[in-house]
DNA sequence: AAGCTCACCAACCGCACATCT
DNA sequence: CAGATGTGCGGTTGGTGAGCT
């Protein structure tokens, strides 16, 4: 590496700025060149970091606020069947991030089952252990949501997978298997999930009526672009533009000029 | 009121795969 | 075809606020 860069990087918590600037810049060059855009941005950051921050906070589909029921049941089953590929998981979850689902599971998995170890340890039933053991052996080695997808260990080694095709060819053998989750999830009494479908019904509009969402109350311009940046209509624009034009053009300029040198 | 614990969430890190040159 | 670079993913950590003692 001869290029030393010996600019600091940026870390930790993004301010409304660097957020705005991070939203003018994807939006002039799209969401796949992040180390593109983190360089041209002037925003000092990686560009894994540009592309996690869009990803889990700046994307305009982003659904916020708690987990409905729906969801809850959705993730339970789904990493019943998938494990920890949370990606995965989150595609069947509009609006929700890898991340989002990963940290639910987390906090609540996690919960369940000390309540699960709490109902149980007393009467200490060793045969009844057996089968949640991988949720509450943390001391075993597993991280206690290392639970699901008993495949995941086994091919650690295939940590992602081809394409989707493969994906889908994959899934049907998995949803073959037998996995310990599928254990610990009759003991947290899942309710009968017949299908995997994405939780459209009901939810969709609120997808993606950004607006709506509690997180989304002070408005900010990407909110009326769920698309692009670029794909506002007349009034969009105008609710957006009257505020914050000043800095998204010279977002615009200063990326222009950062191209042309 | 102060200290502590816990839950939640944002963000970073390392690794592996994909794409480019 | 091999190496370099970019991107995506899963795991982990640290900060913060709410609730409890």
């Amino acid at each position: 590496m001869k290029m030393v860069q010996e600019e600091i990087i940026r870390k930790g918590p993004w301010t409304e700025q660097e957020d705005f600037n991070l939203v003018c810049f994807v939006g002039l060059f799209g969401d796949r060149r992040w180390d593109f855009i983190a360089k041209v941005s002037g925003l000092n950051r990686t560009g894994k970091s540009c592309r996690l921050r869009w990803v889990n906070y700046l994307h305009p589909g982003l659904k916020r606020g708690k987990m409905t029921p729906q969801e809850e049941r959705l993730v339970l089953e789904l990493h019943s069947k998938w494990g920890n590929r949370w990606s995965r998981i989150a595609r069947k979850l509009p609006g929700r991030t890898d991340n989002e689902i990963k940290n639910y599971w987390r906090t609540h998995m996690r919960k369940k089952a000390q309540e699960k170890k709490r109902a149980a340890s007393p009467s200490s039933s060793s045969s009844h252990c057996s089968s949640s053991s991988n949720i509450t052996s943390t001391e075993g080695g597993a991280s206690f949501y290392d639970t699901g997808g008993l495949e995941i260990k086994a091919s650690s080694g295939a940590k992602k997978t081809g394409g989707d095709h493969q994906e889908q060819e994959d899934e049907k053998k998995r949803d073959q298997k037998e996995y310990s989750l599928d254990d610990i999830w009759k003991d947290i009494n899942l309710p009968e999930v017949n299908s995997i479908e994405p939780v459209y019904n009901g939810y969709s509009e609120e997808a993606c009526n950004i607006i709506s969402c509690p997180l989304m109350a002070s408005p900010a311009p990407w909110e009326y672009c769920p698309d692009s940046l670029w794909k506002m209509d007349e009034e969009e624009s105008k609710m957006f533009l009257p505020t914050t034009s000043d800095q998204f053009l010279s977002c615009f300029e200063y990326g222009k000029a950062s191209l042309t040198g």
